[in-house]
DNA sequence: CGGTTGATTGAGGCTGCTCAAAAGGTGTGG
DNA sequence: CCACACCTTTTGAGCAGCCTCAATCAACCG
């Protein structure tokens, strides 16, 4: 699976434009100045290997991440052990505010793939913002959006079963992966989760994932192979999981 | 537990000064400018019975809300009957943000208790932030604490136990409950929930909240009874919670 | 006084966890 | 090139946390 993971980040969609901009346009309307204000937002990237770590629980934000290929995702540790992730990071998306650089971070960021990420100073971000009601509008529009996800993941842990949380959790990704242009032609599309991982996003078990997805496969739903996720039946899929894409759609 | 619940909005705490401004101060740095903005915008108030439905899912939000006295909470429902909360709301807490105005709500806002609200239109809403930079920078303040709110609900719901998840609810609540003044002397508050309600909030069936709230009474941590909340252990309940106020310190 | 809502208790069962082990793949050092 | 460590996936057996179903009781209300 490190072959599909490693291989990941170059995917040829993820280099075409600015994946920030794709985001961010679908939320907003901007014009050529706000283009082009993201735009220099984003004249210094960096590679960074998979396993890094953006952002450190405990530690001030004292940099804005974009995501621009790659994938991440936000979780936070106890100190017992226990880990739970609060989010999946896909490019084009954000995260850090200007607002909380002086505090501390409630959770770590870090990279699942080998990831290219623009590292913005807060100043800086905060300046871009200034200077750009658009910008900033569709920045609050986002984390609007950002909300509505993590409200839908309140509703799955605490009301799904394992079987249904998966499912929905493999909604929101394809949803998400096809607004990125991520997805193949087939419908399939590469998302670097081990079963360990989707156990962590989820509040279940390594080995009771790896039932369920079982289960799910031997129900010609979903085939969750090497790190790529193939959707056979995306309409039993949905209703599987309850799966209503509204709040994706801001 | 009628009664108490009646009498909650009424306590002598609630009415003293303006709930919001407390709760936005505590956020940030208000000059004389943004205090007068937000008294103004409390201009048109109105009590509402317990149970009145505040935003509606699926129905645009024309409103911004602001809950002055009494206690909401946000919920999904779903098409089968299941419900999730997913937020309590106490005095000085708001709903609704005008960039959402044209999209329909992912979740109802309902009040628990009689409740006294502030209602202001979006479009009212939208020219006080637009005057007033600083009221702007504190709710802007007030989503990202909403935020990391619901982010430990995601934690709760996904790695905690029956007990430490109703513990933790107890620690989120007793805390932001000080925060309103609205804690009595001998550190106990009313907090009108029903066990029904932990349940939907925790993502438990009222039968196991109310074994695992006999639990924690047997082990002196807290006493729920008739509305009220007792802790009788704070050092011992934020330990089985593993909880940390910081995600409440913005 | 009947109807409704919430709290409580009991019995039984299922979902998902724990513990354990083995197989396959990958990277590393000798 | 092989041995080895490590990680992920897979499978099995047993268990327990939490649910379902059901019934009772208390409080409140029209």
């Amino acid at each position: 699976m490190n072959s599909s993971a490693a291989a990941f980040a170059e995917t040829p969609q993820g280099e075409i434009e600015n994946p920030l901009l794709r985001q961010l346009a679908v939320l907003c309307r901007l014009n050529e100045t706000d283009r082009a204000a993201l735009d220099r937002l984003l004249e210094h990237t960096e590679w960074i290997p998979a396993g890094a770590t953006i952002d450190r629980q405990g530690r001030p934000i004292r940099f804005v991440h974009a995501l621009l290929a790659g994938v991440a995702c936000r979780h936070k540790d106890f100190r017992d052990g226990r880990r739970q992730i609060i989010g999946i990071l896909l490019p084009g998306d954000l995260c850090g505010d200007p607002a909380t650089a002086s505090r501390p971070a409630d959770y770590h960021v870090r990279a699942l793939t080998r990831a290219r990420v623009a590292k913005v100073s807060i100043e800086r971000f905060q300046a871009t913002l200034d200077q750009n009601p658009g910008v900033a509008n569709a920045f609050h529009r986002a984390a609007l959006l950002e909300g509505a996800v993590l409200r839908a993941w309140v509703v799955n842990l605490g009301q799904r079963q394992a079987h249904e949380r998966l499912a929905h959790l493999f909604c929101e990704i394809a949803h998400r992966m096809l607004g990125c242009g991520l997805t193949l032609a087939d419908g399939s599309f590469q998302i670097p989760l081990t079963q360990r991982d989707l156990g962590t996003a989820l509040g279940l078990t390594s080995v009771h994932v790896n039932r369920v997805l079982q289960r799910l496969r031997a129900e010609a739903l979903v085939d969750f192979y090497d790190g790529v996720l193939r959707i056979h039946d995306a309409h039993r899929l949905w209703a599987l999981a309850n799966f209503d894409p509204a709040y994706l759609c801001h």
